[in-house]
This record gives structure tokens, sequence and C-alpha cells, in this order.
DNA sequence: GTCTATAGTTGGATAGAC
DNA sequence: GTCTATCCAACTATAGAC
């Protein structure tokens, strides 16, 4: 299945983090070697070692691409409803965030894979980091969204608090990956929506423009 | 390094397994080949592949002893004050959960490996189901010790709040496996201690016996 | 019944062709 | 500058020796 072209590295590269992209999520990361990229792109073996130094460096390049994808589609789907209390928006609003990790089981579980090679790889650590650097900025963003939209103000700082809801939503996920219940995850998470609720003062009450 | 000692198949399998666990626990489970494990052991290649079918076979053997290791020693970490009240109860055994699971950083790790690596292999998610079916009955148990203990009484099924406790303590150690930050850990998990005492209905006061 | 020696497969990397 | 052909290392599995 070999198309002969010639091809700009940039272009190149990106053909491969998205074939790469595509076995990882379809097969995991330890089925994604550097064959069956060039395989699952249609070149020959040797053009992905001329785009990338090494393995490593292609990891690296697909980590950062799923990443960003993953929190271009979880802040994507975040929408409130204006005139909901802090309770109702905080409930819709992870709701809505559990639609876009159920929608996505292999990219979900190949996060997990991604953060445990990073972690046992010397040197790729980084991409570990990166990653809860990049959940917990979404995270800020709901929880500060949230605020805003209603009125309500947090009595913890947002940060402490979207560490803890990073937590939640990865211990839900994995739990989901093996046990397949989603009623369950939506339900844990429901709690979650409940207890944060709990952190803040409620916003005075506004004028309520009913229909 | 290898001794020439004829060995019943039993104790080889014992023997390998150990030191399956040695080689998973401090280079993960990609590092964690049949060659290395022969290694580790100090027998010749095929003695491994005598003892078990195949590579998965080695896996699942080494999957259930590392589940069954650490529910043990969380399990064996669990100790309650008499007269404490629900709160402080919960406070001090989460912390104590958290005293077994920050000394095994490597065996941490390599759960969450085991885990997808179960996931991911088909014929093999039996393991990662496993995984949660030991952690959640350790749960169930931590919860029902602090209730009896303190004479408190859950209001919600306790398998329900298991639940939820196993994915909060999932995503606070995987987070912490990624930034090191033990206190941070400690503070999430203080705070769903102090969620989970909002779940209870506390104990008739009792005659306290004070010091 | 237990272990050794060897075959066969897959994968990362490179020298050099076009 | 882009890609091809080839090398070498590491791994799983098995046939057969003791």
């Amino acid at each position: 299945m070999r198309v002969t072209t010639r091809l700009p590295v940039a272009e190149r590269r990106a053909q491969l983090v998205a074939a790469a992209l595509d076995v990882a999520v379809a097969e995991g990361i330890a089925a994604t070697t550097i064959r069956r990229v060039a395989e699952q792109a249609g070149v020959a073996l040797g053009v992905v070692h001329y785009c990338f130094e090494d393995k490593d460096e292609l990891f690296v390049a697909l980590a950062t691409q799923i990443v960003d994808d993953l929190a271009a589609a979880a802040s994507g789907a975040l929408e409130f409803d204006e005139d909901a209390d802090l309770a109702t928006a905080l409930q819709c609003a992870i709701n809505g965030l559990w639609d876009t990790i159920e929608a996505a089981r292999g990219e979900q579980l190949l996060t997990y894979e991604i953060t445990t090679h990073a972690l046992r790889t010397p040197g790729l650590q980084h991409v570990a980091t990166r990653q809860y650097e990049v959940s917990h900025a979404a995270a800020e963003a709901l929880l500060e969204l949230a605020s805003s939209t209603t009125g309500a103000a947090w009595m913890r700082p947002v940060s402490e608090l979207a560490g803890e809801v990073l937590a939640i939503i990865d211990g839900v996920t994995l739990r989901w990956l093996v046990d397949g219940d989603g009623a369950a995850a939506r339900e844990r998470l429901s709690s979650l929506a409940s207890y944060l609720n709990t952190q803040a003062k409620p916003a005075r009450r506004r004028r309520k423009v009913s229909a």
C-alpha cells in the first residue's frame, strides 16, 4: 500500500504522528512500533527514522498531540446555562465532560498508557508532567467558568479544587475502562459535583428571569 | 550466576514469580521479558517456558501475586482508635493507607501498568477486573470497620461509597506518581475523609472515657 | 520431570542510493 | 533533502538432551 510521493519533512511528520495516533488508540502504546506506524502511514520504515530521531521522539510528538486534542475536545464541550445555580451548572458541565470521555475509550486508555510509559522511561517524565499541567489548566477553567457564570464564590483556592477534580475524574475514568459501567461512572461524577457545590459560597440571589 | 539445581515445578514457579515481580516493580511491565526474568532468577531461559505456558500466563501469575500482596499490606495497616469519632477514624485510616502506598512507589506504578496491559491484551481483561474486585472488597472492609468501630451509620450503600473511595485513591495515587508531591496527595485524601464523614449519620453519643 | 541449546520472529537503527 | 535496503540486537517459543 506504498505511495511513493516525496514530501517535505514537516508534512511527513504530521502524517506520521496522525498514523501513530491511529495505531496507538486502536492497539495501545506497546503495539505502536516504528514499523507499525510506517505501515499505517504507507511509507517505508526508514522514513520514520528520517523524520524522528528515535522512537522516543515519535512518542513525545504523539503524546503532545493527543493531550492537546483531548483538552480541546473537553473545553469545546463546556457550556453552561445562563441563570443556573452552581449545583446544576456543575452537574451539567461534568455530565458534558463525561460525554466526551465516554465517546473516546481508546484515547482515554492511551492516556494512561502514555503516563506510565513516560514515568518508566528515563528522560520522558516531562511528558507525564505536561499531561497533568494541561488537564489541570482545563479543570481550573471549568471551575472558574462555573463560578463566574453562576456568581458563586469558591471557598478554597481553585487550584486545590482542580487537583481534587482531576484526581476523581482520573480515577472514575480508569475504573470505567475496566468495568465498562458508564452509569456508575456518571453517578460517581455526580457525587463529585455535589461535593464541589459544598465548597462554594452561593451567589447572592439574582432576579430570576423565568419563562 | 547460574546455579544448576533441579527444583520441583511448583517451587520454580514461585521463585520465578518472585523474580518477575522484582523486575516488574523496578523496571516496568515492558521490561519484564521472559529472558529478563530468567536472568533475574538465575535460571536458563527455557526454564521459564517450562513453568509457564507462555508470557501471558507468567503475567497473570505476577498480577495475581502483587494484587494480593498490596491488599494484604493495606488491610494490615488498618487500625482504628477505640473511642474515636468517625471523622478522626477515617482520617486516621486513610492516612495509614497512604503510608503504605507511598512506601511502594514501584508497586503502585506497576499496578497501573498491569491494568492497561490487561485491558489491551485479548483474553486478559479478567486480570484488570480482579484488581478492582480485590480493591473494592478492601475499600468496603475499611468503610465497614470505620462504621462499626465508631458506631456511625452510612447513609448510602457501602458498595457505592467504596466505588467512590477507590476512584479517588486511584486518581490521587496516579497524580502522585507523576508529580511526587506526597503532601498534596495527603491533603486530597484528607478531603476525601471529610467528604465521607458527611455521608454518615453520627453515632449516638457514647459515654466518653477520657484520660 | 527438569532443563539446555537452538530456531525463528520482530523491532530499532543506519549506511548509502536516488 | 528524501527515501531504500540492510544490519544487528532482543525477544518468544520449541525440539530434544539429560
